[in-house]
DNA sequence: ATTTTTCTGGACTAAACGGTCCTAAATGAC
DNA sequence: GTCATTTAGGACCGTTTAGTCCAGAAAAAT
């Protein structure tokens, strides 16, 4: 039988993701991928094939665990405040040390136009967001706890455009203040 | 006398800012400038500085012609229309071949976080956007145009919010029609 | 025409790039 | 212990990177 692999694949792709998710994917070198990783230069490419390869690997990583956590935190209990925690979330996490924004947003930016592959997969991952979005607002006007004024598609499609935009302020300079008062305003939304 | 300069400083910016804006910072090489511009390395350098500085440079010019544009825009006739059109602007320009966002907004998400001159420039035209769009709300409240439930100040900074999200989408795979729904949520949220 | 100044093209550099490949060590099965 | 297999390290590849520098061409002033 052939000898085992050495390395943890799900933690070498957390790495890489966070490396990618820092710095872009064209400022991320193969000298810090294998610094990061540990990994040498062979295991790497025999195991993900190529730093784009590595890099949709890493990316899809992401995606499913993003995914998984906003279903997480819109689908139960008081569909309003699911919602405004989803939004929090980005505010909370703009505090810590190192906060680099959403993932998908900054390859939205550096390589969906020129990246078919990553660009079906940011296409997707709006509609995922609109989608459960739409979702939560629709259980939220039968639950009573959202106004019903908005048709949920509607508003649902305002939310997701103010997801990147708070993800790129949240990346480039805004601290929690600023963003709370876009919240203040979501609420007021949510509420006529 | 010395021998004049051959090619016009305008006209290269304007190059370099169509490359940065297009493939951003990092993608973007020495030889692409030099091909773009026509110019040789010695020019660009004697003229320019580094690869960096021409960013900067470009970016500037970009800046203050987005910024005067948007003031234009905004500033005379009914203030309800001027914001829209100011958002519109976005969906029409995104109709456009080659339509690449907006260059403040691509460089806050691959420069900003790790570059403090340009981390600067990003949240003073962020800061430009709220203080127009939140004049402009004031005075349409004023003219009646806008509604005044909510406070210019706090309505500005969730319009703000919006920008740097409908650029993203843009850049990255949104339509026409796609955005037009926001356009309309942003309409009633003037309206009421 | 000469002088003075500045621009221009390209040779050049050292480092870094992504990627390939070969050798040798490590491992589990028997 | 031997064998079969797959790992890992790193030498190596050609290319490209940003940036420097110099020699010579070009142009305005006299």
């Amino acid at each position: 039988m052939a000898r085992p692999q050495e390395f943890d694949k799900q933690q070498v792709l957390n790495k890489a993701m966070k490396l990618f998710w820092q710095k872009g994917f064209v400022a991320t070198s193969l000298s810090d991928l294998l610094a990061a990783t540990g990994l040498s230069k062979s295991s790497l490419y025999a195991t993900f094939g190529s730093k784009h390869e590595l890099m949709l690997s890493a990316f899809d990583n992401y995606r499913a665990e993003r995914e998984a956590e906003m279903r997480r935190v819109t689908g139960d209990g008081n569909a309003r405040a699911g919602i405004l925690a989803f939004f929090e979330k980005i505010v909370e996490d703009a505090r810590a040390e190192g906060f680099e924004g959403c993932m998908s947003i900054n390859e939205a930016v550096e390589l969906a136009p020129h990246d078919p592959e990553v660009r079906e997969r940011v296409r997707q991952d709006f509609a995922t967001i609109e989608t459960i979005l739409a979702t939560a607002i629709a259980r939220g006007q039968t639950d009573g706890s959202v106004a019903t004024r908005r048709p949920p598609n509607e508003l649902a499609r305002l939310l997701t455009i103010l997801f990147p935009g708070m993800q790129v302020m949240a990346r480039s300079f805004a601290d929690g203040d600023f963003l709370r008062t876009a919240i203040r305003q979501i609420e007021i939304l949510l509420d006529s």
